[in-house]
DNA sequence: ACTTTAATGCCACTGAGTTGCAAAAATAGA
DNA sequence: TCTATTTTTGCAACTCAGTGGCATTAAAGT
């Protein structure tokens, strides 16, 4: 289930999307917002954030969960696949609108698909 | 730095990948080898055949790391870049003998992708 | 065989993420 | 606006994959 409450967690986090065009690590959700929302708050409100299809989620290299932005998803459909890219140097992660196309492959069903791509942002001298 | 020495932990881990095609999780080769080899031990003998270009290793969608042989690798350089396909079934987790192309990104240098794609395998109704 | 140096086991630790539960805050209803 | 209900939060303790230090063991070279 989703946001059910418009709580002041609910409003920081949401916020802090508004003011952020790039996807933001959990770690760093709770560092800036640590005198203001407890980790385990961070976590839930997150999810449901997820489940309402405000926020996506994935994992970086390192195996931390990143989220960002949704564009055009629903509670019902996460419609916004598309490939994160993470640049190596700084560790900014950003959202590719752009579609990899994965062919079909004998025997199997293919039903998802989660592309990181890494290398060096304009910033670090891409 | 990769292998040096021929141990009993080097052999029994290789014999590992000898005896399967498919990936294998770290989680499960602790399992596997739970009363031969130290967990530690494990952890490091596989990063130093990956080192060597003997194994590869990627994360899961739920972040715990996986290896699997190499095909055409060095030490000098991973060459075998390939996405991997994991049944939401059984978990079994394959290397996809595929090349997916990534296109060029305006501004950005582009090093290294990981791709992971999920649905289900043939034995699980694919 | 002996020496050198790499590899191992053990144990304690780290750090991301989770769970249970009581207290607090948001909504609905009167 | 007050109250009852139900969701949300904070806290603390926990889980579990993965790491680091260090003394001991075991390869390999001479």
């Amino acid at each position: 289930m989703g946001i059910v409450r418009r709580t002041i967690s609910v409003e920081l986090l949401l916020n802090e999307f508004e003011n952020e065009s790039d996807a933001i690590s959990i770690i760093n959700l709770i560092n800036r917002l640590d005198s203001k929302i407890n980790k385990t708050t961070i976590y839930r409100v997150l999810k449901k954030l997820e489940d309402d299809g405000t926020l996506h989620s994935f994992l970086d290299s390192d195996g931390i969960k990143w989220y960002a932005k949704c564009i055009s998803c629903t509670k019902s459909e996460h419609n916004d696949i598309h490939p994160h890219f993470q640049c190596t140097d700084c560790g900014k992660i950003d959202c590719l609108q752009i579609e990899i196309k994965i062919p079909k492959i004998p025997n199997r069903k293919l039903t998802a698909s989660q592309i990181l791509i890494q290398g060096k942002c304009q910033a670090c001298h891409g």
